[in-house]
DNA sequence: TACAGCGATTTGAACGTTCAAACCATTAGA
DNA sequence: TCTAATGGTTTGAACGTTCAAATCGCTGTA
């Protein structure tokens, strides 16, 4: 009923202390008399009271912001916006806010940085889609700027100098590997995505993983369902019995080509509609890591080594195998 | 190569004024000689410089910040993301960034705004699922702050006293409708959802007017795949030999029914991944007049008059019709 | 008695920007 | 020639917070 703004004076006024005896009780409560702390607190909550995240940041250079970059859906069947809205969820609840950007390319999402940097100072980044030679980590490397993946730093070194969060893709393929082999089937296919691709190739090593004899039953598409139809036929052609997918996309189309089993992966909506078997990422789970990596980065004493955190998929089951 | 942060101050020693000038010439370039407003304009060009959001907001009170609440998905069927990423490419041009938040119902939103006002003041919010009754509008607009609905004020006395934007449904229903007729049905069905429900009747009334004689060819159903297919088979022993749908998820249970022509709405991943006849909305359209309708509102002379943007969709002709 | 040490609190300054008012030339009007 | 008006620019203050340093009161020790 009083939108007026108060501000920490006001507050000091009514508890009758100073600016910085507030200021304590707020961000180090343990300098603070207990007595006069909740003298405070109360004179916080009769007013209302709201920190100025604008005055805060021009004294601490901290903006409690978590930039993401928002991206452009190709066909829908992605996961993004799931793991959008766990981010934003588990951020509230850790004092930070998200805040969106779009970019075109790597280069241009380096401008961007740039830019949001200047102007809203995040204190952090939360990068997606990593891939071979990505340079948007190197360059917020080398600024020691706070971030973390979702998704490994492929092709690095050995895990990578920065910290990243990502679900377990081998692990994955590898559990609907042995579904499918536990069903009876012996000769089990797999459709891809080309060689080089970070997250084509984890998913890939885990059904040959469990596979063993690597055969050559695999293809390898561009991720569309028109693709993903025309390499099942293949498959099927060549003998498999039932196909394990790098996607839902592709899997959508496998579908088309016979009735076999198939297992998509990313567990989306497609999916859930037409009744295929996928594998689920824990993404409000994951979305939380990299929350909780970013707060330890930003306020605990940093720890020496990045922290990586490997989640398990789960195999949801429906009707295609 | 240099991320040290450089200020206005920086420009104007480097282009021999005083600080007010480079402001001026970043906000009221008409107040500065044009000889002056060059050298300026090229020191900020050779320093990189950006403005300090923060320092900006204390002094102004404008943040440049949209705030929107990020809905969970419920079977993901939804159109959400996409408006979202227009929203942020819209807002981007114009100068402003998405700052995201989560709510479970319109009265912890409501804290929200109070949370988010008192923290990070945006300057306007986006608000999307209006209903009937809705009591966040009327607690934004008694404290004036400025805000666009992506979704008309249901069941509000004419037109609403807010502005906002939205796609007309019964337009779409009406086209879907028609199209039908045009294939030779005489006998279309409407499967919808339980009245009361703004975006549903609003729906339903452009089969209703497209049709003409109204029939008894319809039914509620609470959206879900499922009540769609029941609702599907008793239409079409009903007699229907068509049927045009409020949503893609009952259209795609609706298929379930039999092989009879089938039109959904919103032509989300589902429908292009069936192949589902769907009505498609404008949604980075419908964002940027979002963005359009705001800014005018912080901007300009506010309008006497609220924005009404009411925009048409698509039809996406596939298989199922 | 003096003083060091400590816990609790206050004071002054600063972050980077823009507002409001002041200032300075120059031109126009009487 | 003086005054008023105008265009262009500068100056000082303020937004709300937190840092760094200062202050105050008390206790314990020499």
């Amino acid at each position: 009923m009083m939108p007026e703004k108060v501000t920490i004076a006001d507050v000091a006024r009514r508890a009758s202390v100073s600016r910085q005896t507030v200021s304590n009780v707020l961000n180090s409560p343990d300098l603070v008399r207990e007595e006069t702390r909740e003298r405070v607190r109360q004179a916080v909550e009769e007013l209302g009271y709201r920190v100025n995240q604008a005055a805060r940041r021009m004294r601490t250079g901290r903006s409690r912001l978590l930039a993401i970059r928002i991206e452009q859906t190709q066909d829908g069947m992605n996961v993004f916006d799931r793991f959008l809205h766990g981010l934003t969820e588990s951020a509230a609840q850790a004092g930070y806010r998200v805040i969106l950007y779009t970019a075109d390319d790597d280069r241009s999402e380096i401008a961007t940085f740039d830019d949001l940097l200047g102007a809203y100072e995040p204190d952090a980044f939360v990068l997606t889609s990593t891939h071979h030679g990505d340079v948007r980590t190197s360059w917020l490397a080398e600024r020691e700027l706070a971030f973390v993946t979702f998704g490994r730093p492929w092709g690095m070194p050995e895990g990578g100098v920065h910290p990243w969060v990502d679900v377990d893709g081998a692990a994955g393929t590898a559990a609907a590997t042995r579904h499918l082999l536990g069903a009876g089937h012996r000769r089990i296919g797999f459709i891809g995505w080309p060689e080089g691709s970070g997250v084509g190739d984890d998913r890939r090593s885990g059904w040959a993983r469990a596979l063993e004899d690597t055969g050559a039953l695999e293809r390898r598409t561009d991720g569309s369902a028109a693709e993903g139809e025309a390499a099942a036929r293949e498959l099927i052609a060549a003998g498999a019995t039932a196909l394990v997918c790098v996607s839902d996309s592709v899997a959508l189309g496998a579908l088309q080509a016979g009735p076999v089993p198939v297992i998509g992966f990313d567990d989306t909506p497609v999916a859930a509609a037409i009744g295929l078997t996928s594998l689920s990422q824990p993404l409000s789970d994951a979305a939380a890591r990299c929350v909780r990596v970013l707060t330890r980065l930003l306020e605990d004493d940093s720890p020496d080594k990045p922290d990586h955190v490997l989640l398990e998929p789960s195999l949801v089951i429906r009707r295609t195998a």
